[in-house]
This record gives C-alpha cells, sequence and structure tokens, in this order.
DNA sequence: CCTGAGCCTGACAACGTTGTCCAGGCTCTA
DNA sequence: TAGAGCCTGGACAACGTTGTCAGGCTCAGG
C-alpha cells in the first residue's frame, strides 16, 4: 500500500467557530480549570488577586461559558417550549408574549414553533422539542391524539395545554369558557329579537370550534328556536370559503337576520360580506379584533383573553416544575361580552 | 479516621427525570454503546437481527436521545435566536412566522425573547442566547450600540439585523424603505392639496422613526414647505401621548389639515381621534393595519412587507452558515403605498 | 487448511462544563 | 513550635453523545 496521508490530524475544525473554553482561560490565567469555573459562576474561594487574573484572561479570549454543557452537566436546559398553530395570527401574539414573561421570571428561554394546524409537524415539533430537553412544554394543540408524549411526561416534562384539550392523556389544560361564550353571544343577539340566527365557524374537529358551535346550539335551544342545517356552517377560515357561507346564508329564501362567527379570521371576513350587504345584518364575533370599536357599526364581540390564557398555562407549568403542582387540572377562563353595535341590530324583516 | 459514609454513593438523582439514556438501552440490548448510536442515526453496518434487539429496547424503555449532548459533541446546535420588540406586536408576528419557516426548512429551531425595546434587556437576550450557542442571531435592535456582539461575530455566530441597523458594528441588515416610503406617503398628501401635514412618530432615538421623520421632512422640502415646529411630535407610542399631540396639532391656532403617522400603535390612536373629529383630516400611516379598508373613510397606508423582512434577513443569515456569504450587506425592501381614502381627502380649510 | 478481504461490533476518547475530594500553604492557638 | 483548622487551588470523573479505530467473525480463493 502506497504511503498515504490518510492518517485523520486533529482537524482544527470550527467547533462553534473555534470558541476559547475554561481550558483555555486556565492556561492563559495561569490556574487551574475548576478556578475558571468558581470565577464565571461567581464561587467562593478565590482570591481577589487569582479572580483578577481570571478575568483578565476572559476578557482578553472573549470567553463566554458554553451553557449547552453546562446543561448537560446539571441536568436542566432553563428553556421551555411553546407550540402554537401560528405565531403570525394576532390571537397567538399576546399569548406567546405572556408566556414569555413567565418564562423570563422563571430564568428560562422559550423556544418556539407554529404547528400550522396539522397534527403531524406538531408532534415533529414536540418530540424534537423533548429531544432538546426542554424542562417544559406549552402546547397548543392541533392533533387529537398526544398519547405519544406518555413517555415524555412519565420522564419528567412537565406540559400544559392551552386553549384546546389534550386528546387521550391526562394532562393540564387551561381553555376559554368556549361553550358559555358562544351561548352568551348568541342569547346576546336572541335578546335583541333575532330568531334565525346563522354560525359559521372552524373546522368541527378542531375542539374550540366545536364548542362555539355548542354553545350556539344551546343558546338556541334555551330560546326553544329549531336550527335549521343551512344556518349553520363549519370549514376552513380561508376568507373565500367563508364568504361564501355568509353570502349563502344571507341569500337564502329564509334568510338569518344575524350572525354568529365562531373566531376572529371568520369575523373579519363577515364584516367584509356584511359591509357590503344592503340589508343590514346583527353581528357577533368570537375573539376580540382590533379596530372593532371604529367600524360601522362597532362590532360586538365574546373576547378572549389570551394573555391571561398563556399566563396561566405558563405559571402552572412552572408549579409543576417547582414539584408544588400534584393533579392535572382544567382551568377554564371566563371570556367577557363587548358590545359596540353590530350585536345589538334589531332584525331587519 | 474512624470508619464514616462519608462515600458520595451515586446519588440517583433526577437528571431530566431519570431518562434512559444509550447505555441504558445498550445493557438492555445486550450490545455495545456504539451500536445503539448507529441505529438510532440510521447508519449503515448494523445487522437487521441486532438493529430489531436495540429497536426494541428503545421502545420498551421510551429512549430519546438527548440531543443537547449531542449538540455539545456535534458543535452545531441547530437553533437560532430571534430578538424582537415586541411577540405580542401585530408587525412582528409575521416576521417572527417567516423567520422560523426559514429556520425549519433548514432544520433549525427558533429560540424567541421580546427585548420590550430595552437595550439591555436586549444585550441580556443575545448573550443568553450567544451562551446558548445558536448557529445564527436574527436581531430587531433595541439598543444603539452592538459592538458587544463583536467577539461572539468574530467566534462565528452569524448575525442579521433586521428592521433596524446595528450601532457600530458592520454586520448584515435588512430594513424596509422608512425614508422613501415616508417621503412617499406625505408626498401623496402634497399631491392632494395639503400643505399643513403633521407628523406623530416614536422616538427619536429609534432609527426608523428618525427615518421617517426624514422622509417627512424631505417630502415637505421638496414641495418647498416650510415645517413648524409644532407639527411634528415624537415619543412614545402610548395612546395618551399619541392622542394628545393629535388633538394639540388639530386644536392650534393654524391647525394642520392632514396627519402622517410613523407607525401602527400610532394609526390606530389618532384614527380613534380622528373618527370623534368635527372637521375631516387626512391622514397616511406608516405600516398597515387590519381592517384599514373597512374603517370610514379606509386608511391609506405604507405597507411594509413583515414577511419579506423576515424571509430575507433568515435567508441570508443561513447563507452566512453555509459559508456562502462573504461582506455584511443592507438591504432595503421597498414599501407599497396603499390607497383607501383617508389618504385622498381633500384639505378642508 | 491458510490467507486476506470485508463486514459487524464495541472500547475508548472527546465535546465543555460542574461536583467531589484531596493536597498544600497559611494562620492561629496552646 | 507544633498541631489544628481554614482557605485556596487543582486533579479527576461524570453528564450523554459521536468519531476513531481495532478486533473478531465469515467467506471466498488459493
Amino acid at each position: 500500500m502506497p504511503e498515504t496521508t490518510r492518517r485523520t490530524e486533529r482537524l482544527p475544525r470550527n467547533r462553534y467557530g473555534n470558541r476559547p473554553t475554561m481550558k483555555d482561560v486556565a492556561a492563559r490565567a495561569g490556574v487551574g480549570l475548576k478556578t475558571v469555573s468558581r470565577v464565571v459562576n461567581g464561587e467562593a474561594g478565590v482570591t481577589p488577586e487569582t479572580e483578577r487574573r481570571v478575568q483578565e484572561a476572559i476578557e482578553a479570549l472573549g470567553f463566554r461559558r458554553n451553557d449547552s454543557a453546562r446543561v448537560l452537566r446539571k441536568g436542566r436546559t432553563a428553556s421551555i417550549g411553546l407550540v402554537l398553530e401560528d405565531l403570525a395570527d394576532p390571537f397567538y401574539g399576546p399569548l406567546s408574549r405572556a408566556v414569555e414573561e413567565v418564562a423570563r421570571a422563571h430564568g428560562a428561554l422559550l423556544i418556539n414553533g407554529s404547528s400550522a394546524e396539522d397534527a403531524d409537524r406538531e408532534q415533529e415539533l414536540v418530540l424534537a422539542l423533548c429531544a432538546r430537553r426542554v424542562d417544559g412544554l406549552v402546547v397548543i394543540p392541533a392533533g387529537d391524539d398526544h398519547r405519544y408524549l406518555e413517555p415524555e411526561i412519565k420522564a419528567g416534562v412537565a406540559t400544559v395545554f392551552v386553549d384546546r384539550p389534550a386528546g387521550h392523556i391526562d394532562a393540564d389544560v387551561v381553555v376559554s369558557d368556549n361553550h358559555g361564550g358562544a351561548r352568551d353571544g348568541v342569547s346576546h343577539l336572541i335578546a335583541h329579537g333575532h330568531r334565525r340566527i346563522g354560525f359559521i365557524g372552524d373546522m368541527p374537529r378542531i375542539h374550540t370550534a366545536a364548542e362555539r358551535l355548542r354553545g350556539y346550539r344551546t343558546a338556541m335551544e334555551d330560546a326553544g328556536i329549531q336550527v335549521a342545517d343551512s344556518w349553520m356552517s363549519l370549514g376552513i377560515t380561508d376568507p373565500d370559503r367563508v364568504r361564501r357561507a355568509a353570502e349563502d346564508m344571507l341569500s337564502s329564501p329564509d334568510p338569518v337576520t344575524a350572525i354568529f362567527t365562531g373566531n376572529n379570521r371568520v369575523t373579519v371576513t363577515v364584516v367584509r360580506v356584511l359591509a357590503e350587504h344592503a340589508r343590514p345584518v346583527a353581528l357577533v364575533g368570537f375573539d376580540d379584533i382590533e379596530l372593532a370599536d371604529l367600524l360601522q357599526p362597532g362590532v360586538t364581540v365574546v373576547a378572549q383573553d389570551a394573555a391571561t390564557l398563556g399566563r396561566t398555562a405558563a405559571e402552572r407549568l412552572f408549579r409543576q416544575l417547582d414539584g408544588t403542582l400534584l393533579t392535572p387540572e382544567r382551568i377554564v377562563i371566563p371570556t367577557r361580552l363587548i358590545t359596540r353595535g353590530s350585536g345589538e341590530l334589531p332584525p331587519a324583516d
């Protein structure tokens, strides 16, 4: 065999771009490794003089402790994962921010991911976060079966579900009062004289959508109103679909005089449709929307408190981590009816 | 010395809640550690029979690879950090989402943090992310001096600034055309006959606010209009402050007939003020706002493309990581004037 | 039956940090 | 002045993973 230079010479590969380590600092300061560790962590037992030398070496080399390695040693990553549907949705911004604030207060970082309402992507994300060994997870479920999380939870990953319950596992859940909120919103329309009321919502497999529909049905039933199938439309919240649904309800031989919308995206589209509509139609929407008060008429909504949802969930998560928390609970955050005009329009018959 | 039981017995502490490791899997499957590693990573060179035994052990123990340890060995964390001002601000939602999508396409996770427009908090966050050894950073700067990042960048942390340029360091920047956009918006008002035009913006130390003010001045100057000090108001975007500023401009002896607002939060407040105002006042706002088309009149805006900002920045980041990228650049994303009515109102004199 | 090639497999070190423990030097007291 | 005790500093192992390498086995060819 010819004399090849096959020997893998200790390739000076860029590990983190060749960052200095404690070893380098120690060498430069002429002290032991552990002494550097002590200085970096502010532990006692180092002479001021030694500390000064170490600090100097740190500055000179631009050393920064590798928390990734630290975490490996310590066992806690001081980071939590948040999996939600879509960061770009205005409902999740405040929720996410609230979770972040709580995390920050506990010295943890937040790793964020959007599931795009896809169960597989949710699972992929959640498991990736578990592999990173996040201390806990706040999950807004896209899928409806979370048994895949069981081993993780058993292994100690704190978990709280928000906005929608988990599927087939027993875990902490923080949700809005979807049923009650929708019932109140629809009752509000009934109280203003409406009987033919339409409901346009998200896909029925989404828990919140189903609950809100249930709230609609409860209100109608309580008022003794028989609901026609053509008054209800559930499906994707794509503007085209929603627009068609609204137009159908409004142009049928027996048209609705009011519409209850199942979430912010639907509400926005329906507001657009109603703006072009000749006859005034009453509207109450689930979720608050920005500038709702400035429209003509102002949009009456059942507002959720996204920040409280997020804060409550995150606080519960950290209580799980403290060990303060015992059994999984279901926490319901109340909604609030905000009247602004559109929900108080009388039926135009 | 008496026979003490001082020996530190391998305390069975909860490390990640006692998760099984490759060692445990190896023991159970009766194979070597490395074989487990091979199976887990789908490497070649394992008999089907051996692989089966390992897979079984993995299932039985609920093993999941610790990516945190993996990363330590490998040198890349496959995660990037995003530091922005406030996740709850509707402008940052789509931006954040765009960054996340690009990260996902490159197999990286996104760690998110809000600086709350506080330079210290920005630095604290950025350095925390560097300590976690994120591969790269997308930063929307709150502070105006980023020299603290120099050692990190030198050490190989890819960095891209978005929305505002970095202070005192040479780095990639992706910004909107703030000056040009504001100039166009104000020129639009001038073209519709306005001469007394007010400007209400964010704190002047924020780069975008200053640039937009400069655009305002340019447009006014180009039209040969002398700007009165009382027409300009910069400061925090708190609704009370903005409201007072708008009311002052409108009630002065020589009131403005049009207002240009410096960002979405300001626009929203000014829309509210104008809705209560007797005389019609023209309005053009920087940043698009949801439902702007449904207001009476529709709100004319200079729209930024938040998603493109985020996507461009993230793509550039990964090109830095590929080594494809050479010198830092400044990329300007154009804005778009969307006319909806409020900007086309004639001066009411 | 022997040899060499090729395939599997596992021992070992290393990644950068922290916990444990021990050694040496110092101070203080008897 | 010696011994006790404290303070400082460093050697070493460990966290869970992956890269390197060598050993053992099988099988074909001589």
